[in-house]
DNA sequence: GATGACATGTAATTCGTTACATGATTCC
DNA sequence: GGAATCATGTAACGAATTACATGTCATC
């Protein structure tokens, strides 16, 4: 459901077209929340047929015209309202963990391989979202300075969990190590 | 594709019925991959039709017959060849986060009862990892000891993540606090 | 007498990904 | 000449959720 609801908060942000909102997703947001461009036009279409959005038409000359959306009355209220609910508990699917959790039938040179490979991913991870919080660009359309503080702080989400991610993966492979092969417990 | 492997790797544990690996889900790696009883015996259906596992069909009076699935050969390899692949990087899809990039429409107040919300909901998973990691039933099925750390650092993981989450939760609700009501960015 | 454990499944729907399809303009 | 940007969409497929459907036995 939530597609539906930041689909609504972008837009009251300010009114725009579906190829725009892809770039959004792509990179404000992207780091908790993806969507694909069939996604996007797939809900759009649903949105307005709800009528959550109204579409101005704007012809083009040797593009197809541009489709700038924006909410309608109930569109916003819907938003107001969604703001005020509580969250589902986020839950999370990680391949790795499940892969951690069988990894006892492979030989440990394996698993250390790839958790190495997981360490330095997440290590460039953890540099980009430094990066993001250097970078002014992201915070220019913020309205106010609230509203850029909650911006900053939805980085920070992505910073902590990196860091914690890291620390996490770095004591396994200590502790993996330490361990040695597997051995009939007794 | 992970699904598929998951039981793979539960079978090779311990043959078992589809009920049961309903349980092992909900249960040891439901904190990290859920899955629901028609996903699994679909799964099943199709990875017996691919080979990867055989049945032996269990006569009961009175209930359906249990179907107990075990790895066949290909089974096996399959899993392993799996156990050695790099994980595809997680994507996490964080409601939570989304909301507060959108929350500057609602009033203060209100967001700040849905992280209070959230920081409760955190608190009481925090509990059940520890508690987890406490209780020994959940390590019985190990089959040696580089297995049973294997499990801890999965749990731990989530231990990890909880308390990281925790923090952030509490820095964002001060930080708000801090910034009060929205007021225009001159 | 009701609830929960045991045990199987199917059907409908929604959500997400990948691939296909078109076409002008601008920059290198 | 080729790639990137702008701009729309459809189709097919796969993964996940929710609801439906059945039936016994043991326990409270």
């Amino acid at each position: 459901m939530s597609l539906k609801h930041a689909i609504l908060g972008f837009l009251d942000l300010e009114p725009t077209t579906g190829y725009t909102l892809q770039q959004r997703f792509a990179g404000s947001v992207g780091s908790f929340w993806t969507a694909t461009q069939s996604q996007i036009y797939r809900e759009l279409h649903a949105l307005q047929a709800d009528g959550f959005l109204q579409v101005e038409v704007v012809p083009q000359k040797g593009r197809p015209p541009r489709k700038v959306y924006a909410l309608t009355a109930s569109g916003r209220s819907e938003l107001r309202h969604w703001l005020g609910q509580p969250s589902p508990p986020l839950q999370l699917r990680d391949p790795l963990l499940l892969k951690l959790v069988f990894a006892d039938r492979a030989p440990p040179e394996e698993l250390d391989a790839v958790l190495a490979q997981h360490e330095h991913e997440l290590s460039l991870r953890q540099a980009e979202y430094a990066a993001r919080l250097e970078s002014p660009e992201i915070f220019e359309l913020a309205r106010t300075s609230r509203e850029r503080v909650l911006w900053e702080l939805s980085i920070e989400n992505g910073l902590a969990w990196c860091t914690a991610q890291l620390e996490w993966t770095r004591e396994a492979r200590r502790r993996l190590d330490k361990v040695g092969r597997p051995r009939r417990k007794k």
